[in-house]
DNA sequence: AAATGACGTTTCTTATTAGGAAATATAGTC
DNA sequence: GACTATATTTCCTAATAAGAAACGTCATTT
């Protein structure tokens, strides 16, 4: 975790704090944030305290239970309202999730990873919604795949340099030469398959957003795989690839 | 903004540089960080240096642009998803702009400010929506009033002593005794109107969520003032009084 | 093409802040 | 009413932060 030279041991530890409680399935004590983190009780308290001036963290009861401050729901928002393409493709995609009305996921790249930036749940009962900001390989999922097919032969073999191809499913692509032939069919076709390669039960179409060249993000239209077939994939393809040309118009 | 002796020197600062960013209307440079806040430019270039490392702003070009960082994202929709309130009532909100297709907002009251945690978009092309995490006063918003109406006479006293009732528009209820005359006729009919009190244009109505005498959250329809008139509010009190019943009985 | 100006970045030294062991307080439990 | 688990305070030393001034870099002007 310790990099080179860097400023602010405070705002580190603070970090590790957030990013703990963050990932607590329920909402963590000093103690055990304490111990987990591995910084001292005193520290972690006055670190907890300040946070909670800030309004970066709220408390409940006696024995204290930590949470995320309100103040982020804020921020998030804006972080997510900064990215023009939102503004630009969200009214597209809401489209075509009222056409599919299945959930469909717009979303960057960043730092090797692809962060969802902002979606339209899925009208049906049952469905998954990625969680806002979550983050996902781009080797597993349809959307990744779209944007890394994009990218310089000399990109893609960096990516795989520094990327283990980890099985997230029995789907999933882990050799270099599957994903690499992949690359090159989606890069044909126009748009990315995950068949429960990413998670499962989940089957995703990923559409890359290319203007001059450059990429600059992309969407998928993901389902419960039980409720795909050949007939209905044929059309969200054709609706999809029509929602990109509108997106990448505007942009 | 200095308090008693409070630790964490550094993080007050971040906090002072994400809030500028945050409340910028185009994402600043360092120069116009540093005057704004009023810390040296190697202070705050070093504390940047460190946000973006943990990911809490990205920057774009070579004249740095700041902007809040996509992990606000996460940690924003994760403190929303912190409150069982969101989880329960978002459904029946849901339900309730289904059946008045105007905004359905849901908040609660953070340091004598409610808090819009989450909401359900009007589905007309004319709407206000409001920001996410954003804040608004209690005397001047619906819900603030449906809320504030189920405080104490001394939580209200309170609450007064400390707030300058500034009028937000010309309708804002400015003087004590005219907000203590709406709250008395809030108490008895369960439900607040904000008739153009808190921003201009805009109708509001809210409700107060209260179980075994405790208020936890409110909830308001807010629409451009031209699409109400009496019958349609009529109706809407009948629809959000029956929502808040529901509400509650699952709380 | 040289000069100017507007930023961002680095260096370096002193004053300030952070860290954690140990003691203490406080609440829930048996 | 003693016990246990957690939160909080104290206090001293080691580590960190702050900013003035100098420097680098890029874009624009003359």
């Amino acid at each position: 975790m310790a990099e080179k030279h860097l400023y602010g041991a405070v705002l580190l530890k603070a970090k590790e704090i957030l990013d703990f409680i963050s990932n607590s399935e329920t909402a963590p004590g000093l103690k055990e944030i304490s111990e987990h983190v591995d910084i001292s009780k005193p520290t972690v308290l006055k670190i907890l305290q300040t946070l909670e001036y800030c309004g970066f963290v709220r408390s409940d009861g006696k024995i204290k239970q930590y949470y995320l401050g309100t103040i982020f729901i804020k921020y998030g928002n804006e972080s997510t309202q900064s990215f023009n393409l939102v503004k630009i493709a969200m009214p597209f995609l809401n489209k075509l999730r009222d056409e599919t009305t299945e959930a469909v996921n717009l979303g960057i790249v960043e730092k090797d990873r692809v962060v969802l930036l902002d979606r339209a749940k899925s009208t049906n009962s049952i469905h998954f919604d990625l969680e806002l900001g979550g983050t996902m390989h781009m080797y597993s999922s349809a959307m990744g795949k779209a944007i890394l097919s994009h990218y310089s032969d000399e990109q893609i073999d960096n990516y795989l340099d520094q990327t283990a191809l980890k099985p997230l499913t029995k789907n999933t692509l882990v050799t270099r030469k599957d994903l690499l032939n992949n690359l090159s069919e989606i890069r044909n076709c126009g748009y990315a398959i995950d068949d429960i390669e990413n998670q499962e039960g989940v089957y995703c179409i990923g559409f890359p957003l290319v203007k001059n060249g450059q990429i600059f993000g992309g969407f998928s239209i993901s389902a419960p795989v039980f409720r795909v077939d050949e007939q209905i994939i044929a059309n969200w393809v054709k609706l999809g690839l029509e929602t990109e040309k509108n997106i990448v118009d505007q942009f």
